[in-house]
DNA sequence: TTAACTGTACTATGAATCATAGTACACTGC
DNA sequence: GCAGTGTACTATGATTCATAGTACAGTTAA
């Protein structure tokens, strides 16, 4: 389920980061369902406790998840909270990145596709259910 | 034309190779166009030649300038050569940040909104001007 | 040729970050 | 109480980042 790798120069709370948010927004972790706990989450990951601690704070701190000191944590329900600001910045990240891509010669054709794609798959994270 | 932060957690190169790539890939700065000598903008900035050269390995390796020792470093007049594997790269964190788009609420429309007005300010990179 | 520029390649140093180890405390649920 | 949970520290070693300094090779114009 996660596939980490030590000696990438990616700091590995981050490399967890990105795993846990793209589980969460893909919705293979429900709202609500718990998460490992930080000390069984690392021995399974055979990496320290506090490197868990670290990315399940950041994750919290973005919204994505919740804790309960004494339950455990758990993946938040609803779209982050930190709406404005955050959009801001994805889409800051996103005109460099698709501008970089069509540079390399991806067609806006492609992109609308792969646009299409993905929400296919991740259903606007609020859905009606009426299309199965 | 360059705006650093030094405290940022980015390392100061790395801002520095973002920067320039967004020059050239909206071609603000144009092909075989010289970019400042490594001393001289490290002069500009008040940082270390050695950081603006770690910035300039990078971009080179990358395929967007070209270097030549005693005259200087260039812009790339061509698209990057590492296509294949390079395109994979963007495409992958390009689905990542359209998964998180979309959950943070931004709707299809937005982004491909998105996309036609970043293909209209960079062009394609190739085109034949034949729909202006 | 000389002088002044260019890129490039080193070594060394200090600061900051990352991951680890270990300890401790507060809370929950049985 | 006890075993689980999150959380907050300190301390240590490895790595990265940016700096300073030196050196060498190539280009260009005087």
């Amino acid at each position: 389920m996660f596939e980490l790798d030590v000696r990438s120069r990616k700091p590995i709370y981050e490399q967890l980061v990105e795993r846990l948010k793209e589980l969460i927004i893909t919705e293979v972790l429900s709202a609500d369902e718990q998460l490992p706990s930080v000390r069984t989450l690392a021995q399974q990951l055979t990496i320290n406790p506090n490197t868990i601690q670290k990315a399940y704070r950041e994750l919290e701190s973005q919204g994505y998840i919740y804790s309960i000191k004494g339950k455990g944590s758990f993946v938040s329900p609803a779209t982050p909270n930190l709406t404005s600001e955050k959009i801001e910045k994805v889409k800051n990240e996103l005109s460099k990145l698709l501008s970089e891509a069509i540079y390399l010669g991806i067609t806006k054709d492609e992109l609308i596709k792969l646009i299409q794609k993905i929400e296919a798959a991740v259903g606007g994270g609020v859905e009606d259910d009426q299309n199965p």
